[in-house]
This record gives structure tokens, sequence and C-alpha cells, in this order.
DNA sequence: GTGTGTATCAACCAGAAGGTTGATACCGAG
DNA sequence: CTCGGTATCAACCTTCTGGTTGATACACAC
């Protein structure tokens, strides 16, 4: 797909360390850890946060690959961004699967949130919370905060990065059903060209292109040909 | 020659809406304002969430040039970051003072957290939750929280500050030597906005705004608002 | 104190852009 | 063949933008 594989932006490593002093800051959980992930789509650079070395090396040693929730299975799944363990694994299977029986519940484990960063829809990095049973269960409330964190983390990741402009455009016409005439007219109007310069450039009449555009911005919600640049090149 | 005082970071606009979001989904606010610092140190860009519109009127109009927490108390204080109105007004003045007696109080609300953005020790923005009264007393807790939010966005602030968009804003505006006021005209330009919205952010007259276009598109060569976003971030 | 640069605003005009209605023509799916 | 989507164009009107002129006010520099 792409030319050159995802390299993790300048800084990661930093905004991983970000990221997790905020999420223990503000959601409670009782342990976490956090890992970028390489172009192997392996998990590397572990972190964590008041999770016992013993519960992590046994992670690493013995259960990581029988982990029913490990991080290759949201490489592709572009719309997990973030999950909770109770949701996605049945009670009967967190009582009879090993990981489960021998490991999270074991180490005092109730319930675990994962948070999912991506970069051109590739997964780069994973925060996983720990609840511990001492603790009241997740409400949604709290579920509700983790994704407002999220929205937050990845909008902060996507500013210190240079998304391609290409693929900017590629989205807002796809996103909205544009039909071909229309992406050229968007074009162009991304060029800053007036309504009479796009018409002489696709040879038609001012009119049509007037016709165009009021399609555009019945379909995008948008009003104004300034306000379509600007969805362009700025991420919302 | 005036560009030492120049701060006005690229993206600023965007920025203050995330960090809103941020802000609003995860602490529990009645309801929120934010604005920008001009390099005149006035607040600029308000920013309002469920915050009755003739409260926001009334505050502009008469109450803020009595407010004891102005954020031109904040600009040179670089230690202030999050803030508590509690912690600072004694609850004497609060009972006396016409700004909480006329203006705070019958407005329902019982504290506000402010949270200030600086860049380089200069204050950029400021965010500020309102609790109602019928919402609990703010807790340590709470503002611990605060605290990690308001550190995210400090370094998600900063991070923006060294990546390829806004250099090439900077080179941009540094290319064609555009003042402060002039920056930030197109700073709104690029994110689409119409002249009259831009004014009143800017809180002064269409006329301005045009004036200070006519002296961008003099300055840059450029002949509309549309072609100013698409030379920001297209290299041609 | 005069001058230069910045920021502010008003009035005016021409032209561009936005919004609406309506019309014709082509094409492909049902 | 009819219907829906696309592409084309015209006429009309309102609002916004661009361009000009001119003016005031406040800095800071020389």
């Amino acid at each position: 797909m792409k030319s050159t594989d995802t390299i993790y932006p300048a800084g990661l490593y930093n905004f991983q360390d970000e990221c997790m002093g905020l999420l223990t800051g503000v959601l409670n959980a009782s342990k976490a850890a956090s890992y970028l992930i390489d172009n192997q789509k392996k998990p590397i650079c572990y972190k964590t946060w008041q999770l016992q070395p013993a519960m992590h090396r046994e992670y690493l040693e013995k259960f990581q690959k029988i982990d029913p929730l490990h991080p290759t299975q949201f490489v592709e799944n572009h719309d997990a961004t973030v999950v909770k363990m109770n949701d996605l694994v049945s009670s009967q299977e967190r009582y009879s699967h090993p990981y489960y029986k021998d490991f999270i519940s074991p180490w005092g484990v109730q319930d675990i949130v994962e948070l999912f960063l991506r970069v051109d829809d590739k997964l780069v990095a994973g925060f996983a919370l720990f609840i511990s049973k001492q603790q009241p269960e997740i409400l949604l409330e709290d579920l509700r905060k983790a994704e407002k964190l999220h929205k937050f983390m990845q909008f902060s990741l996507e500013q210190t990065l240079v998304t391609p402009k290409h693929n900017q455009f590629e989205e807002f016409c796809n996103n909205f059903q544009l039909t071909p005439k229309e992406r050229m007219v968007v074009e162009l109007v991304s060029q800053g060209l007036p309504n009479k310069t796009i018409a002489s450039n696709l040879h038609c009449s001012l009119a049509t292109i007037k016709t165009h555009l009021q399609h555009i911005f019945y379909k995008t919600g948008v009003n104004s040909k300034t306000e379509i640049t600007s969805q362009l090149y700025n991420q919302h």
C-alpha cells in the first residue's frame, strides 16, 4: 500500500510517556501498561505504571502468546479505539480460558480498558488500563471519559505528523461520495482558483461550476469554498 | 523587527476546540469558556460550551473590566497553570465584590477552575470551567485531574510548535513580514472562516479585517482568501 | 516633534460567490 | 420505458469579498 513503512513520528517515545501520565492521572486505573507497534506489527517499547514487574515478565514469557485480546487483533481493526475487556470476552470465557483463569484473575484484575492510537489507519500505540477487583466496576461514564481522552491523544498525535495531502483529498471525496466532476471541482478549489478559472479549466460554464459547488456544499455540509480548502488541509 | 513578541502558533484555533472537548468531556463542568491571548495581552477568540449567550454578553460588556481574576492577571504570572476561584478569592470578597455578587452568583456558579497554556512563558490560551451550585464542591482529586489534563495539553501544544505545518505557517508569515495581527487573520482565514466571523473572533470591525486582508494581499501577492490557504499548505 | 508602522474604522463600488428555480440531455438499472 | 443520478446551462437575487480612499489613534524611533 505505502511506498515506505510507517515510521514512528519523532517524539512518539515521549508522547507515549505523556499519554500514560494523562490516562493514569485522570482515570482510576490500579495499574497500566503501554506499548508501541513496530513495522512487523509487534508490540515493543513497553512502559508500565504501578504494574508488578513479575506480572509483566509473566505476561511476556508465558501469556502473551495466548492473549485473546493481543494487540495484533486490533492492527487491522480500524474501528477499535477504546475497548473494554468485559465487553469483548464473555464471562464464560473469562472463567475457562487459561489466560484469564491463570493470569488475569490471579493478579487481581477485574477488567481492562485498552486504547489504540493509529496513524493512517495503522496501529502505532496501545494503552491498557487495569481495574482491580477492589475497585468499582467501569461505568459507561468512565468509558466515555476514556473516549474523550483518546480523541485528544489521537488529535495530538496527528498534529505532529505530516499527513500526505493526497490521502486527505481522497478521504474527503470518498467520505461524501462526490462524483468525478465534483472531485475535479474540489481539486481546483483547493488550488485557490476563482470559479471563472475553474469553469474554463473544465471547459464548462460558470453556471455549471456553481451547480457543482451547490451539490458539494450540500453533500459535505460545508458553506464556502474557503471552508473546503481548510477541511482538506486541517484534520477535524 | 517585531517578530520577537509574536508567538501566536499556527493551529491554535483548532487546538482550542480540541482542548475544550477534552476538558468538558472529562471534568464535570456545567459550562465552560475559553479564549486565546493576543499580543496586546487581550483575550480574543472566545469559545463557549453550554454557557448562556446572555451570560457571555454580560461578561464582555459589563463585568470583564472588573473581573478580579481577569486573564491579564496571569499573563506575567508564570507559575499559574491551574487555578481555582475559591482558593484565590476569599468568601468575604465573593460576598461583597460586585463581580461575584452581581454576576457570578446570580448565574448559579459556585466555583471556577481556570487553566492556562503558555508558550515561552507567555500566556496564549485560557480555559474556564464553571461549577454550578447544584454540583458537588471541587475536590483536591478533581483539581489533580485538571492538572494532569493541563500537563498533557501543554505538552501537546509544545509538540505542535515544531511541526512542519507550523513551520510552513511561520515561513509564510515571516517571508512576507506579516504583523502579529495579520498573522492571526491568516490563521483564521486558513480555518475557512468568513470575514464577519474573523472580525467577531478578533473583536474588531469587518472594515478592519478587510484592511488587514488588503495588506496581506499586497504583501504576499495573493488575490483571495482561498488562495492564502492553498499557499499555506501547498508548496508550488 | 516629526515620521514610520501598526491597528482601527467608515463609505463606496464592482464583481464574485452563494442560493434558488427550472430546464435539457445522457446513461444505466430496474 | 421509466426512474434516478449525473452533467450541463440560464436567470435571478442576496450576500460576501476585493479594491479604493481616507481618516484617527497609538506606539516607537530618530
